[in-house]
RNA sequence: GCGCCCGUAGCUCAGCGGAUCAGAGUAUUGGCCUCCGAAGCCAAGGGUCGUGGGUUCGAAUCCCGCCGGGCGCGCCA
């Protein structure tokens, strides 16, 4: 059903009415869209130009035939001046002016739920995004995972979904039982203990600052006299090495371990969890992978992959045949030593998610683990899950400039821009807008100078000053906002008037395509676009006029378009400041 | 070597198989503040859409080859 509010989704609906009475069996759709000249009317279809190679017509006269067929209808609709046939065979569609502003009532009245599709039947997705390891400080690289999925989140919610938001903290592995080794001998050392410290440890000032405040909580508890870690030899695999010291580390401190560990870990996930707050990125649950093998889930799930016939056992592991799915190679769920690998929980993890009784799961993975995905859809289908239930999105890198130069990053050397430190030095909305100004799947070139930089050079300041200043506008006329409702609209005659008004207009349906694709983006670049024409029709005429009914028609414009800007830079968690 | 992503203006990037698809921002150049915010506006120059084929009436867009870049190919997470 069209809606009949929409007159772009009426005449579309129109339009594929025709062009299937006249093309039967064929699934085209008559579809709208922009002309950038204007001369070629407010929305143009090329729908005849495709249908008529199937039909063996000319283009221009199928074109007119669908003209002739509709005309009744759309002029019923009375959301068109004109439909006509132009250029090879174009039907480009002209709105009556009333129809156009009429646009500018529905903003007004629906405020800061323009845009909001109310679904009738809302699907439950689960968002999970960002997933970081807590064995470090967010990165700018967890930056766009979170600056995507947040906004990729509040885009489906906005688009009629029942959205949750989870991060999945991977607490189960030997990469945290490093980081509590790491503590420990950065928490002897501060207390003057002479002991080495491994090259493949965590070398991150943070270490050190977890370790002062292990100190502050438990004083002298971790003290040790007669250290005997193990070095590591020349020769020596230093990540074997590495386990060693685990492992001696884990015997000698016995339930202190226990303790060092938790300690650890939670002092990790509460700063992560402060960056993220700080950066407007909030969840509704973050699932622990450790809660998931001591609820037995990952045990089960790997038993029910062998139940169904999808595992076996060899070298003494056990191995899901993920090629019967797709997948280049078996993979091992249970190691030979007993233990389950990740990607053992990453299935119980994911059934586990449906089983939760989502429609959809959406995982943000960063790009380097897109060798992931066909082994976790193989799973689920082995499963009795619907593959197509999951969708991967993967976020390319954020490769940070500085001067012209990239940043150069490293994983335990501790060299990484923390999330932390491009939101101080950039700030919180120049971060997020950069981060979701591209397509996710692309490369993302930060440059640090220009996010920081105050001037008309950064973007996000373009969107935002369109805002502050309406605002600035509204502040000066004083006067109620709430009545410029019943503003009488028809003094709105100027291009620029009506252009705005078609912009606008285009919002619910930009939100709608934008949550299909999982594009954000699309949102800003929109804003982009409306900011645009906003200033363009600010320069060119005056909204506080003496003429009382033109400067309220101007107002309600302005309302209006003060509403969507709000209402988009909503979406992308980036503030709508009413001064700047 | 195999798999995935990418190659569009000097730079950063949008672009549904349609001619009305060669675009935006930035940089460069020239204009616009006795008037609601100049972080703005108006205008100009700037591209063989990596490359070679194919499909099509029509390809930046779809298919194949090649060149160039990124990432991944563990009983790590």
């Amino acid at each position: 059903m069209p809606d009949p509010k929409d007159p772009k989704k009426t005449i579309e609906a129109i339009l594929t009415n025709a062009v299937r009475q006249l093309a039967p069996g064929g699934a085209i759709e008559a579809l709208l869209e922009r002309p950038r000249n204007p001369e070629h009317g407010d929305y143009s279809s090329s729908v005849a130009l495709q249908v008529a190679k199937s039909l063996g017509a000319k283009p221009r006269e199928l074109a007119e035939r669908i003209v002739a067929a509709t005309a009744q209808e759309i002029r019923a609709s009375g959301a068109c001046e004109s439909l006509g046939v132009e250029g090879p065979g174009f039907l480009n569609v002209r709105l009556t002016r009333a129809v156009k502003l009429e646009v500018i009532r529905r903003v007004l009245a629906e405020g800061s739920d323009y845009g909001r599709a109310r679904a009738e039947k809302p699907e439950s997705v689960q968002v999970e995004f960002v997933s970081a390891n807590p064995t470090g400080p967010l990165h700018v690289g967890h930056g766009r995972g979170a600056a995507y999925g947040a906004s990729l989140a509040s885009l489906l919610e906005f688009a009629g979904d029942r959205v949750a938001r989870e991060f999945y903290v991977n607490d189960a592995g030997r990469q945290v039982d490093i980081l509590a080794l790491s503590v420990w001998l950065r928490y002897l050392q501060a207390r003057g203990m002479v002991v080495p410290f491994p090259e493949q440890a965590y070398r991150g000032d943070y270490v050190r600052d977890i370790a002062a405040r292990l100190a502050e909580a438990h004083a002298v508890r971790f003290e040790r006299d007669a250290i005997a870690l193990p070095e590591a030899a020349a020769g020596d695999d230093p990540e074997a090495a590495l386990d060693a010291q685990v492992a001696y580390a884990r015997s000698f401190l016995g339930e202190d371990w226990r303790l060092l560990h938790r300690f650890a870990l939670d002092q990790m996930l509460a700063e992560q969890r402060e960056d993220l707050d700080a950066f407007r990125v909030s969840f509704d649950r973050w699932t622990s992978e450790r809660s998931l093998h001591e609820q037995g889930l990952v045990e089960r799930a790997a038993r029910t992959l062998a139940e169904r016939g999808h595992a076996y056992e060899k070298d003494g592991a056990l191995w899901f045949r993920s090629t019967a799915f797709g997948d280049e190679k078996d993979r091992v769920l249970r190691r030979e030593n007993g233990q389950y690998t990740y990607f053992a929980s990453d299935v119980a993890y994911h059934l586990h998610k449906f089983e939760r009784g989502f429609d959809r799961a959406i995982d943000v993975w960063g790009a380097d683990h897109h060798g992931y995905v066909a082994r976790v859809k193989g799973a689920l289908a082995a499963l009795g899950v619907d593959p197509g239930r999951l969708t991967v999105a993967l976020v390319q890198f954020a490769v940070l400039y500085r001067g012209g130069q990239k940043v150069a990053m490293g994983k335990r050397s501790g060299e990484f821009v923390t999330l932390r430190e491009l939101r101080e030095e950039v700030g919180n909305d120049a971060a997020r807008f950069f981060y979701v100004l591209r397509k996710s799947d692309q490369h993302l070139d930060f440059d640090l100078d220009l996010a920081r930089s105050e001037s008309h050079e950064n973007p996000v300041y373009y969107v935002q000053y369109a805002h502050a200043r309406l605002c600035s506008v509204f502040a000066q006329w004083g006067g109620d906002a709430a009545r410029l409702a019943q503003a009488e609209l028809s003094p709105l005659a100027g291009a620029r008037e009506l252009a705005l008004a078609l912009r606008l207009g285009e919002f619910p349906a930009l939100v709608a395509e934008a949550a299909r694709e999982l594009a954000p983006h699309s949102i800003a670049f929109y804003l982009r676009a409306l900011a645009a024409e906003l200033h363009s029709y600010y320069n060119a005429e005056r909204i506080l006029v003496e003429d009382e009914r033109l400067r309220a028609a101007r107002l309600a414009l302005c309302a209006a378009v003060r509403h969507t800007l709000a209402n988009g830079l909503a979406l992308l968690g980036v503030g709508a400041p009413e001064k700047m």
